[in-house]
DNA sequence: TTTTTATGTAGACAGCATCTACATGCTCAC
DNA sequence: GTGAGCATGTAGATGCTGTCTACATAAAAA
């Protein structure tokens, strides 16, 4: 357990890599991503990625595993604070929890759901996104047993619950689908409370006025 | 107006790239595109595709145009069997014909959607996905109008609403995203009664009791 | 201390997008 | 028709990329 973390020749290469792609995603996007400019600027030989990356796809993948873990982590720490024996209340949480991670963290998002990316999969890519998966039908389940679209075929209802999210993510962390949707409907919601609301609309809360869906004839009205 | 097509040196040959440029990307997805293989499979010089597109960009630009004009026009086109009177109805159908249309040309979705697209856009594919989104408000006003949602705010309506073809799209054209949960969710329905039955999800049928697409009773069966 | 293994280096190779100078051949004005 | 001008295609160069190889270095293991 030495202090020094500059054993072997550069150190923890295979972090500094890790962290400094994540890094150049974040900031400049998937594309922007190359294994030379990573040596460059970690100051060693362009082919030392190489040594710890059977190639870029690999690489790749290591961070999109990374990124289903933390969307995990998100998703399931937004339902700490909610009342277990609401299960419509703590799948409206996760929708929100998972649309703010995915918001905060546009491009490792969009890394996750790259088509490329799953092209490559390795068997721990997998058992992370299997996960994720695992703990939203758990919850689906439990709001439809709930009373949450009683009737509807589970697959139906899992493929739109996880529709929405992943939708308003793709949409919102995508400038060129966002900005004219945004520019072209005046709103009073802040963005906060943008994606509240869209959230309330697929998984409705008891408790808010939402009116459900079909406020025809006794709505609020006050 | 001459029937030959081989006038100058190739002939069309803007239009073979594009045909080459859009049956690649259908075939072997958007990465594998390559402006030099494209040349090579049409017989001419690596240099020649450069004479009608600026840069590799550009032709993704008149690509995606493309894409968002047909996915506009199968949009609009579902909505040509429904009544002018149920605008319900015809915003289910044109998320109908939204999501048929995106599941058969997966990569051309995949092509409009790509963040970098939007990263080099022209004036072209401005308009054109300018145009969609323009129709898409219309028929979701319409709807809100005719007491869909009558209280929410229209900007959540219309990000709900995309929210949903769009993430559906994403999710069934992805089959890293969409084997896992078809795998472990058996379900009843076969490919166009699910999307039928998300879309309905999103803008129910007044005279569908949310059920309509549930053979439980009268159906054919056996 | 010697051997083995992990890690990093330097060069080569092929593929790519893009730029340039040059060649070809159609179109149109005369 | 003929020649000028322009649209189109060619061929090479440049500098990027990922990946492979042989080699070098240093830590670990024996």
């Amino acid at each position: 357990m030495s202090l020094t973390n500059k054993q072997y020749h550069h150190g923890d290469l295979k972090v500094a890599i890790l962290e400094h792609a994540a890094q150049t995603i974040a900031a400049e996007g998937l594309e922007a991503l190359s294994l030379r400019a990573i040596a460059r600027d970690l100051g060693v030989s362009h082919g030392a990625p190489n040594r710890h990356f059977k190639n870029k796809a690999q690489l790749l993948a290591v961070l999109a595993t990374s990124g289903w873990q933390q969307i995990t982590a998100a998703t399931l720490q937004a339902i700490e604070t909610t009342e277990p024996q609401d299960p419509s209340a703590r799948l409206n949480a996760m929708g929100r929890g998972f649309l703010k991670w995915a918001l905060e963290h546009p491009s490792l998002f969009q890394t996750i759901t790259h088509p490329d990316v799953g092209r490559y999969a390795d068997a721990d890519l997998k058992a992370a996104q299997e996960a994720f998966r695992s703990e939203i039908k758990m919850a689906v389940e439990a709001s439809q047993v709930a009373g949450r679209h009683a009737d509807t075929d589970l697959l139906a209802l899992m493929l739109y619950t996880n529709a929405v999210p992943f939708g308003a993510a793709m949409i919102l962390s995508n400038p060129f689908l966002s900005d004219p949707l945004l520019a072209a409907t005046p709103t009073g919601l802040d963005r906060e409370q943008l994606i509240n609301k869209v959230i309330d609309l697929v998984v409705p809360l008891d408790s808010s006025p939402t009116h459900l869906s079909q406020p025809s004839l006794s709505s609020g009205s006050h």
